[in-house]
DNA sequence: TTCCAGGTGCATA
DNA sequence: TATGCACATGGA
């Protein structure tokens, strides 16, 4: 997408693809907050803010991304990709599917091929300005552990009590820990910051991760990744998607939680059969393919919304 | 009070 | 291999 940089600040002119409450309320990121038409965002010890710019009736034109790392952010917001690009695509790779798919639509809970594509633009203009972030990989793994069987706002109250108990304090804002910072931490930590019976599994992801060779595991086949990440205590398979997904940028994966779930069942579920999670997302994925990261944001936020 | 949330591990069949 | 249950916690 376009953009322009200055020395501390990012400016967005396009607003189809880049809306700061579509990408930091999707769900896909923990650490922000919102004070008047102004989001915070915060990534390790690095912050932005995100300060919309209004023009004289009141409507947002463009954003400026206020920021002392330009270039971090650049990437974190996945700047160089071209969201309208990847809209676009998803819709043919969905069409493609309906076109195959057209007799056995006719026994569909939602049996007409027109609102079926109609759902797949709703979510994509809903949210139509969301970008996938481009997550720091300790956070990603750390935080999504702390998701599971959780509420969003408890999972954000979690992550900043772990970052004032441990992380560097930036003077306006703590900064994620390092894994050295939570190495420190107990069980008892874990279960002081609110999170329960997870807290066990924090301390086996950190332990894990002292040996874990990153440069490594990105060279790695995705289900060598993903097998991975499984053996880990605490991680299963919605986590690791989770993951890959935000930590590493994989956009094959389509991580399945009980939003999507409910997505499933609505729109896909042609023989109203009980799937495991593991096969929705097979189904899920044989649809998308590299395309199913980004899909599956648009439709997690779609469906939470309503 | 009960249900639910970006699930997972483990016992059981 | 598949299924069912326990697991902390707090907001709705």
């Amino acid at each position: 997408m376009d953009y322009r940089t200055q020395k501390d600040a990012i400016i967005i002119d396009d607003i189809s693809q880049f809306n700061a409450q579509h990408i930091l309320e999707c769900g896909q990121i923990f650490r922000y907050q919102k004070q008047g038409d102004i989001y915070t965002v915060f990534s390790k010890d690095k912050l932005a803010q995100i300060v919309p710019q209004i023009d004289t009736n009141s409507h947002v034109v463009g954003y400026k991304i206020i920021t002392h790392d330009v270039e971090y952010f650049v990437k974190f917001f996945d700047l160089d990709n071209d969201y309208n690009k990847v809209k676009q695509n998803i819709i043919l790779k969905y069409n493609n599917y309906l076109t195959k798919n057209e007799s056995q639509l006719a026994n569909s809970s939602i049996n007409d091929t027109q609102s079926q594509q109609n759902f797949i633009q709703r979510a994509l203009s809903f949210g139509s300005g969301i970008r996938l972030l481009c997550q720091d990989h300790l956070e990603a793994i750390i935080c999504f552990v702390i998701s599971q069987n959780n509420n969003i706002k408890k999972i954000q109250k979690i992550i900043e009590q772990i970052c004032e108990k441990c992380g560097l304090d930036m003077g306006n804002f703590y900064a994620f820990p390092t894994l050295k910072q939570l190495s420190k931490l107990s069980v008892q930590d874990f279960k002081d910051c609110g999170a329960g019976y997870r807290a066990e599994y924090l301390v086996n992801t950190v332990q894990f991760l002292q040996t874990f060779d990153d440069q490594n595991f990105m060279k790695l086949s995705l289900d060598d990744q993903i097998s991975t990440l499984l053996s880990v205590k605490g991680i299963g398979a919605k986590v690791a998607d989770c993951v890959l997904l935000f930590g590493y940028h994989n956009m094959s994966v389509f991580p399945v939680d009980t939003w999507i779930e409910k997505v499933y069942n609505t729109y896909f579920n042609k023989k109203n059969s009980t799937l495991t999670r593991q096969q929705i997302r097979q189904q899920l994925t044989s649809i998308f393919g590299d395309l199913s990261g980004y899909i599956q944001q648009y439709l997690f936020y779609f469906e939470r919304s309503k």
